[in-house]
DNA sequence: CCGGCTCATTGTAATATTGTAATATTTGGA
DNA sequence: TCCAAATATTACAATATTACAATGAGCCGG
């Protein structure tokens, strides 16, 4: 197991903003607009919480127009936020 | 789900000296002694992030002597190493 | 009670993370 | 081309995390 990381992703997910993210856009994609609405906060913020869970490889984005939609593509991701909401 | 108190177990996890610690010790309870000569660090680092894992529940100690052995007792925390030694 | 062994706590410097405002970029329509 | 909407990037202050040495505290054998 690669502890640096694993460790790295779960430190990722280790922020409450993010984790609200990561667990809804598992259930469906969703432009920036629409996530800093539903979560209140600021646009750069969500901007930047979105690029780091783009960096670690967590989400990806399909440009739509001026839009861009994210959406969770890692399966360990997926896995353990099922973990998670069962638990 | 309590994103706060999600995210907050996630970030304990999201370092790898604690997460070699946290799949050492679901495999066996073990003293403070033996766990920083196995990580190579050094006694007050290895008692400190030990002691963060006690705090956020993730893991229980028993005293022996002079000895203090420790071992996860976190049903959560097992449920998600699974999945990370797994994927 | 003194010694050493085991572990916890504290102090501190270095580094990383976070939140926000300001600014830049990209895109599509008039 | 010019504008406005949507998003990205930057800069920076505030805060949190980290590592390690030093010190403190508890337990046992002699």
């Amino acid at each position: 197991m690669d502890y640096e990381k694993m460790s790295d992703l779960m430190k990722v997910l280790g922020h409450p903003v993010r984790l609200q993210m990561v667990e809804g856009l598992i259930k469906h994609e969703c432009n920036v607009n629409k996530i800093m609405e539903k979560l209140g906060i600021p646009q750069s913020t969500t901007s930047q919480h979105l690029a780091l869970l783009k960096n670690k490889g967590i989400v990806s984005l399909r440009k739509e127009g001026v839009k861009t939609c994210y959406c969770v593509t890692n399966d360990l991701v997926k896995r353990l936020m099922a973990v998670l909401t069962k638990g």
